[in-house]
DNA sequence: CACTTATATCGTATATTTACGATATAAAGA
DNA sequence: TCTTTATATCGTAAATATACGATATAAGTG
């Protein structure tokens, strides 16, 4: 198989790149990441933007598995799917394995 | 400082991340470290798109800073930035340090 | 049962991205 | 110099992304 083939594991990969390229996006995630647990108001309160907005963007989030959302009362609670940060850091660790003298002059 | 506080180090990584969350440049870049270089053309031959769309693609590619591009005669020779996926790698790599258990239980 | 709180979704306006044909530029060969 | 080759850029159309107000839903509270 040649390295540009496009498997399912690339289509996930580029699909949370893209969640994660845009900068409320990645905020919202080292938000999640210091704060553990919280729900969608409390990130709504720490950024600028309408409510409405945050939602939106949790749904990108929550859809590319980056993140976890649970029903608490009227409320949602927002947490990190750690499995998947693992799964991200991985990937890019391996990502051009021949390009870049991974893990020779440096560190 | 605020783990969310957005430096000039996590603006540039948002910006490498959002030039390689787009299908057609992640796979550029996978033929750029099969191939080590080669012209604009190699790389439009290998897609369905047009000469002007891969030039586009290569001019966001290189102004996030993940390929350089020297000319060569008519051509231009592109090869991938080294330095600059060693440094996406090492960002990644140490991103949510507090999150995901990294280096415990896994690997 | 109102009322408050928290959220998601809808509709919509604006901005950005993506793609392409046409064209300009630049180098090399006949 | 004319032609070919290789590329970048311009203008533009279509698709997506982004943001917000309005509204619907759902869970508690008095």
């Amino acid at each position: 198989m040649s390295p540009q083939t496009i498997t399912p594991e690339k289509e996930r990969l580029v699909a949370m790149l893209k969640a994660l390229s845009n900068p409320i996006r990645f905020q919202i995630m080292e938000m999640l990441a210091e704060c553990q647990t919280c729900i969608t108001n409390d990130i709504v309160l720490q950024t600028p933007l309408a409510q409405a907005t945050i939602s939106q963007h949790l749904k990108v989030l929550r859809e590319a598995g980056l993140i976890q959302g649970t029903t608490s009362g009227p409320a949602t609670c927002y947490c990190i799917n750690d499995e998947s940060i693992h799964w991200l850091k991985e990937q890019i660790g391996q990502w051009l394995p021949d390009c870049c003298h991974q893990g020779k002059e440096h560190q």
